[in-house]
DNA sequence: AAATATTTGCAACAATGTTTCTTTTTTTAT
DNA sequence: ATAAAAAAAGAAACATTGTTGCAAATATTT
């Protein structure tokens, strides 16, 4: 069984055109994606509310994760294994490339600790880079 | 003079009525602020397009700077000294109460040093940490 | 294959942000 | 202090982004 299908069974999310071309589209793309790159890689053929309900129930079974941007656009990107229904672990830095305007998880730097007064609490720590991604630099 | 007239006037912007009153929310605010704070702090008094333009200019000046979410909603809080025209050092942590909501600069805080394979380049780290804030968790 | 449950698309709406142009306010120079 | 020049504000129109309710279509279960 095509390992798209899988992931939706997994999540019993029931399996649909919609779905099914919008994880492919996460599976095949290295970087974050927006609402508008995907309607513009499927070229608008689902409703717009559809992408976003899909999205949003994507976010609710931990298969996608949110990446915060000071551009008003939110970014998805795939998330790793840890991440299940009601509980994200995104322990990963995110880089923004300044050159070609992608957004990357790097899944292997870890988040630095980061040690706040006694009088807060810690519930997540998300970091942002923005800087150059490894293909940018090496062209 | 005053110290809100006196920041305008060092950053080469003409003081109005409009500038004056958005620069004095930040001062007399510790936490950041969105569009629509400000909407609501002034009762609407300024036109939204004149506000958008007033948060963008002291975006330009240094004299304040956009916080990245999640939830597609800027923020906006002071600018430190180190911050001028076309350069922002924001190297403090913000954190986002969960409990209250509002969002908030730690100073004090420094930004842990992010590693990255030696084919990224960083230019800035942002880190948003979501937690409780102070005033929440002695209550 | 029929019944049930889920999802989709549509329409309408709400919020957020941008652009152009005219009027008003602020600043500069006299 | 006042007139000229420069800058900003306001208004209108528009673009983008996101949400909700409902009927039609599709997927799942039996």
């Amino acid at each position: 069984m095509d390992s798209i299908v899988q992931i939706l069974k997994q999540n019993n999310l029931s399996v649909t055109e919609g779905r099914r071309k919008i994880l492919s589209l996460f599976l095949n793309s290295n970087g974050a994606l927006a609402h508008a790159d995907i309607e513009k890689n499927t070229h608008s053929h689902f409703d717009r509310v559809t992408v976003y309900r899909t999205l949003q129930s994507f976010v609710d079974k931990g298969i996608i994760h949110t990446i915060p941007t000071s551009d008003n656009s939110i970014k998805y990107a795939l998330c790793k294994d840890e991440c299940g229904e009601g509980h994200h672990h995104d322990h990963h830095v995110h880089l923004v490339c300044t050159r070609c305007g992608n957004t990357f998880c790097l899944d292997n730097v870890v988040t630095p600790t980061v040690k706040l007064p006694r009088d807060y609490t810690i519930q997540q720590v998300e970091v942002v880079v923005k800087g150059i991604c490894k293909a940018c630099n090496n062209q």
